[in-house]
DNA sequence: AGTTTAATTGTAATCGATTGCATGGATATA
DNA sequence: TATATCCATGCAATCGATTACAATTAAACT
């Protein structure tokens, strides 16, 4: 098991010093262009590598970025880290992945663990809805030494970079169109609107209700986690009422998807009886055989890259003034069968 | 913007060595208690935080593995990196990503670089099937100080660890059930049988047949990428033969979700005219509506936990001998609606 | 020839933490 | 009292690369 060979290896070798070598080896013109050369030879003769790792420690800088999502295993998030990860990885940075699983300690600890590997910024979608109340996210403001930049899921904490989408928007496109299609009783599938992602969505939905006549009905609206099960419970809920809804707008296509599975069970069909749109453009809304589900696309991987360079701006900004970027893309409705009930469209 | 503290200032401001406040904060006894007392809640008021690229540099060891693979937003790649990440960090390591889209150059650039970052070890899915050519490789190959674990997409090399699924038996397994479906012209979707992955599933498919009576037919194979669009192309095509199958294996979810809809659309029947099943267990196969689709769990998750406990065994081995392991998981036939002739089952 | 100038290369400190080998002082033993 | 023993801490090198500040040498100018 031999060593790997460092540059006073080579200087060893040639006769000179690890100084001249270094030089050499980035190509300073202080050295002679003979000297470079020859070092330039040996260097890959010895099968030199640069390591990073003590570059890192005198510069300060590891080329390192944490990434902070509540699961990787979704399309959402996963297309974002694809995003990070291409925007990034082209200006020598490299990703480091963490989840939390949604758990508030788990975050802590990452973010934690994070700083301590002296990554150079943190991109992350919160998962605890009380991020200030965090120690080690603390411990990011205070020593605003370690950029941060918030995607999807933020917290509006003054001094911090984000990038999101018009999740009000999205939620009033989607209801607006349900009512462009005639419905009059719309249900919201909600989800803790303790983040502000869940109440934007929930905000645009009462407001194209308001803009357009109809009386917000409390009872309409259902905390509704991100899965099949409970998009299914929350179906039930709706279809066990006196006057069902004739439409129903998920803030999750995973709970959308269950929805549609429950109301199709109990005979109804959809979209004559019951409108359903989701929200995310996760890939199976398309793959549905009959009823493709109508859906709001977050542009993830716009997110991803948008995110990148937000952070991207922010370490090569060596002014005193710290410049907070609030990003926000434009979601897009997409209309497919799940609500589509005029054919022409 | 202050510098974070280290253990010089902690020296500093009590009176003490560098070093004495190293052994300290590392419990070390020979450190009386009183010191030692006095320096953990000096170091925890100043806030000081361990460096580890200082420790990194130190030890050799970065605790940071890098992860390979093709892609990362899908859900059987992303699945496994939970695995692995769920594994590894409670045991302090982190987990690089790196994706390479398929590109055997970009692949051989991300193993450098990640060997250049000094990861402790490298866990990938190749992208190469010619893997051997590539230099950097090679220089992991050749100077073994970076332990590396295959996952799912092999390389058969001697002294390099692996965790696949048996992939023979996918497909062995996939096609008798075909066969016990009454099913005699069996179609397979094929790729790249320069992986092995590939290559075994296609050997399974015909083993099956073989074991079975059944002639095995070189024109039922077609080479598809795994993608949906693709999958109709070799549809249409097995569509349009002569004598059209009665059965199509396909080696990956997409590519059958393309065959379906392509089938579907040219009027056929599923399962009655022909049965369809796919490969890895992919969400939206069990998710569809009317023909949810049969499919081999390839247990990505277990897989992912396998590789990262191969790698640790790895690296905490001291002694000279390597050991080289290779588990084989067994996958799951997973009978759903696309294959099952016989309502009973 | 004497001195300035420029071109190269070397010296040594630095980043932060660890650790083998002293060292100093206190206590125990003879 | 002299010596052995031990405890707690300090000294200094180390990991590998970078860089301000010399230092050396040769070429150039008066």
């Amino acid at each position: 098991m031999k060593k790997k060979t460092t540059i006073y290896d080579i200087a060893a070798k040639l006769g000179l010093t690890a100084a001249t070598v270094s030089r050499a080896l980035n190509n300073n013109t202080k050295i002679s262009l003979n000297t470079r050369k020859l070092v330039l030879e040996t260097a890959l003769e010895m099968n030199y590598e640069q390591n990073k790792l003590a570059l890192a420690l005198k510069s300060g800088k590891s080329y390192n970025v944490g990434v902070i999502v509540p699961r990787i295993d979704s399309n959402f998030f996963s297309s974002v880290i694809r995003g990070i990860e291409e925007e990034l990885y082209p200006k020598g940075y490299h990703v480091i992945i963490c989840q939390t699983h949604n758990q508030e300690n788990i975050e802590n600890e990452k973010i934690n663990s994070l700083v301590n590997v002296q990554v150079d910024g943190i991109l992350m979608s919160i998962s605890n809805a009380n991020l200030e109340e965090n120690k080690g996210f603390n411990k990011i403001l205070k020593n605003k030494k370690t950029p941060l930049v918030f995607f999807d899921r933020k917290k509006d904490i003054k001094g911090i970079s984000s990038v999101t989408i018009d999740d009000f928007k999205g939620g009033y496109d989607a209801t607006k169109h349900l009512l462009d299609q005639g419905c009059r009783r719309i249900a919201h599938l909600s989800n803790d609107r303790k983040f502000e992602i869940f109440r934007n969505r929930y905000l645009g939905y009462k407001q194209a209700l308001l803009d357009n006549g109809i009386e917000f009905d409390e009872s309409l609206v259902i905390e509704t986690q991100s899965n099949v099960l409970d998009g299914r419970r929350a179906a039930r809920l709706l279809l066990d009422m006196e006057t069902p809804p004739d439409a129903i707008f998920s803030s999750s296509d995973f709970a959308a998807l269950g929805a549609i599975q429950e109301i199709k069970e109990s005979g109804f069909n959809i979209p004559e009886d019951i409108c359903v749109v989701g929200f995310s453009n996760e890939p199976f809304t398309r793959f549905m055989e009959l009823t493709t589900i109508t859906t709001v696309d977050q542009f993830p991987l716009e997110m991803g890259r948008k995110a990148a360079q937000v952070f991207l701006e922010e370490v090569s900004n060596t002014e005193d003034t710290k410049i907070t970027k609030n990003v926000v893309l434009i979601p897009e409705l997409i209309i497919r069968k799940s609500s589509l009930k005029n054919k022409e469209g």
